[in-house]
DNA sequence: TATTGTTATACTCTATAACTATA
DNA sequence: TATAGTTATAGAGTATAACAATA
């Protein structure tokens, strides 16, 4: 596992990637954070308004790949939290405007550095190696992942 | 994105793999199989039966790292489509031994050269050192998602 | 008593359809 | 009419707690 001879192309990595993305996603899912309190979920979107700054729920709908009615409850829970607010817009009374609250910044940076979360203890057990096959990886997931959008 | 310089060991691995597989996940377990009609639930567990043999439920759910009473109603679903068949051990009538049928077979194979699935075309649009990268870092993923058990 | 698996119940996340408010 | 977002509703997938059957 460490040091593959070739690197000809497989024809099996979309399946084995689906199935491996599954299972680490269903621990991942299951795991809410002891420090933040946030699940999986409510981490990436309050990951995305804090990236995109003052962001219409629609916007951060299409970041974040889902359906503006799912999004629309999960800002409530993070409004809720206190970690983002939302603002009207101006000109148009429709839209409202997202941006993470000071509260909601310290928890993305608390999220950045813990130390004890399922994966960075995985991790910590990897040999050289295998770290650096994954975070040479990591850009090619997010291109996957439809990062950004 | 595809020759990095260095490669010293960067402390947010952890917190943005965690994002980009819940990320990508989210995509597949919308994602309903047009060949085969399997969710990525199914199909793992299904995968997981074909590997593991004649497999006890519980076995099953502790390789795929969930509950029992989870696993009871995917099993359920996947018997009910003529996929996997369960025997009563002939030692310890507590116990079903779950085992892939012809069908259920068939149709992981299928899974296996599915061209069109997600995955498979975003794959496709890598370049060769991305797709390297991608291939090396997933023996990696699999000894993260704790594969087997 | 202990173990294997099921049933009952509840929660999270996501979707689609119908609606409200504003443009 | 068209668009941004919400409410209503439903379904998949997972969990824990209580139970039944067997050891």
């Amino acid at each position: 596992m460490t040091t593959p001879g070739l690197t000809l192309s497989r024809s099996d990595t979309a399946p084995r990637l689906r199935l491996v993305v599954a299972r680490i996603a269903r621990q991942l899912r299951q795991t809410v954070d002891r420090d933040t309190g946030l699940s999986t979920t409510l981490l990436s979107a309050l990951a995305t308004v804090d990236r995109l700054g003052p962001v219409t729920l629609g916007d951060l709908a299409a970041a974040e790949r889902v359906q503006p009615p799912s999004l629309t409850r999960v800002v409530a829970k993070l409004e809720h939290r206190g970690l983002v607010s939302r603002a009207v817009d101006g000109e148009d009374r429709r839209v409202s405007r997202l941006q993470t609250t000071t509260e909601g910044r310290r928890l993305l940076t608390l999220s950045r550095t813990r130390k004890n979360a399922l994966l960075a203890q995985r991790i910590r057990d990897l040999n050289p190696d295998e770290l650096a096959a994954l975070e040479l990886a990591l850009p090619v997931l997010e291109k996957l992942a439809g990062e950004g959008g």
